[in-house]
DNA sequence: CTGAAAGCGCTTACAG
DNA sequence: CTGAAAGCGCTTACAG
């Protein structure tokens, strides 16, 4: 079954097709430089043959890979650890957005503590970095610094953050924010708790905070900081967090909860605080991650489109690789309504 | 900012540590045909001037990628179409247990119907595949076929099917549709709807609905056709096989649904018609998808081991890659009890 | 232990 | 429109 042409080169092709190996190149890179029908016929042999060109080969000789690096940032970083359904939905849209642009994606999960694998570009794998992760950008700054030390082209995922290095595409989260809070003053809420870490160490949470606090003061309403508890992004905090904020003794009647998994522990602990939701308490979440359609009220939600996300992030580091300008943008975030807030 | 040495190549190096661009090589390979001192020195001085290997050119050379391409199937096939949560948590394991077999993962969908970008390993961007997917075998078939008289080698995520050109890893469906059952017929349950396609078209499926029947034989429980409502892998679907059942007029007391996601349909069409879960009606589902510890009440389900899975094919892949010998398996999957049996 | 040399398979200026 | 030739940056047999 073996044979000579199992593992054809463009010499063979050349052979066969009774052209030089320089022709085969050119044809099959849809030059219009070769005539028609030898065109034809090359790119005939090379498809009977199976015939693919050697990546190796090309890449060595234009020092282009066609390749993004997706590096991914493993927040919880334990062995076993799930990967954020988020940046899972995005990664398969920024795949769906090279492959459009005839990019291959490598993907690469990253411990955020780690010295992160930024070789990519340097060892010729990539031409360029996209980045994916929350956390703290005061750990990150010498990261990216290093990375725009190194030449490196790369686009992170997030804020505009003042001075850091490099590109971003991110999402409006203080638009967000807004939006939700915006949304339960008009259905009535006054008294609106707001639970999760936003004491700046994330610039995505802290914006979140803002816009809720926009929110508040262009309808009148008074900021009431007893109202503001702190929960790290999960379920359990999220209970932990509604457990406190009745034990307060503080009156309110609608939580924004600036992640998904945070709700959905608060509603369980206003549930089981003999709150109903929502006939008593209304509660928005943030992310729109796959459980809020099937939790139980169903969750409203802020959502980040991860099509656009993908779409945008691809787009910036393509940019970057052809050289043109980019620029750092943010995207609007939009309210998905469920059942979680009534009205 | 640029310098001479912002894109060093191995003779840079060279230069610079006083030896040949051959002895480079060596030293950044930990040859033991280098002296110790020459190899600390070179090494050295390609860490101050970030030096890496190109691959291209070491991939041209030695005709290997280090890359292991992933082809993940979009059986939903839309362009916004989520992709099955399951196997993006493969996904991860995937890139974590290559990753520590110092391989690279080249990331790209595919849809079903459409021809596979099977050409990765023909152009030298990976030394192999591992295919992820659901689907119709049937459909599969001939392209596996072509992928084989290519020479390609690949790994393919499911069950062993007999014939089926290529190595296999998978989970031993039919053990879990038995554990799922076994545990309902313990709980006293007695008449166990099946809800789900089971027609064969997915081996999978077919293989769940084989374990319940065994459990049924082992307990000496007769079959009851009617209670096996067909449904494919949705909420909606579960939701209507629901009410189907219930509008049959046939008793039941336990539901085995053969995805989570018809699991949790069933669980919201139950509770609609005023059925109680897990005290009139248990459910047990399939999968261990993310959502099923977050529906209420939380679903009892099997659970397919996504680190082991992982781990599975790229040792797999990774062994067919180095010529060893390697063997189609099947892994055991578990069930992981919650509250939707009762019990 | 080290070096000089060949060659992996392309792309592209150069020449015609 | 086509071909001959150079060269991308490695790895590794070969020679010493």
């Amino acid at each position: 079954m073996t044979s000579k042409f199992d593992n054809p080169t463009s010499r063979d092709i050349a052979e066969i097709a009774g052209v030089s190996q320089a022709t085969v190149s050119r044809a099959l890179r849809d030059s219009p430089l070769v005539r028609e029908d030898t065109r034809k016929r090359v790119q005939q042999v090379a498809r009977e043959l199976n015939y693919f060109v050697n990546r190796n080969a090309a890449g060595l000789r234009t020092q282009l890979s066609n390749t993004l690096a997706l590096l991914l940032f493993d927040e919880t970083g334990g062995a076993d650890a799930e990967i954020n359904p988020f940046f899972l939905s995005m990664l398969g849209n920024i795949m769906r957005s090279a492959a459009n642009l005839g990019y291959d994606v490598l993907v690469s999960l990253q411990q955020l503590t780690d010295d992160w694998h930024i070789e990519y570009q340097a060892s010729h794998r990539a031409d360029g970095l996209i980045l994916l992760g929350y956390g703290d950008y005061r750990d990150y700054r010498p990261k990216l610094k290093a990375l725009a030390n190194a030449h490196t082209r790369f686009i992170i995922w997030g804020p505009i953050v003042d001075d850091q290095p490099g590109h971003s595409f991110g999402c409006d989260n203080e638009s967000g924010g807004f939006q939700a809070t915006e949304h339960l003053l008009k259905l009535g809420r006054k008294s609106i708790a707001i639970i999760g870490e936003t004491s700046g160490r994330s610039p995505e949470l802290a914006a979140r905070h803002e816009g809720y606090l926009r929110a508040l003061r262009e309808a009148g309403v008074m900021e009431e900081p007893a109202l503001h508890i702190a929960a790290d992004h999960s379920e359990e905090q999220g209970f932990d967090a509604a457990q406190k904020l009745m034990a307060s003794g503080h009156h309110f009647d609608a939580v924004f909860a600036v992640t998904d998994l945070i709700a959905i522990g608060v509603m369980r602990g206003l549930q089981s605080g003999g709150r109903r939701v929502p006939q008593d308490i209304s509660v928005v979440g943030f992310d729109d991650s796959p459980l809020a359609a099937y939790v139980t009220p169903t969750l409203t939600t802020v959502r980040q489109n991860t099509q656009l996300a993908g779409d945008g992030l691809v787009r910036g580091i393509v940019g970057l690789i052809k050289g043109e300008p980019v620029e750092s943008r943010l995207m609007e975030p939009s309210l998905v309504i469920r059942q979680s807030c009534g009205g």
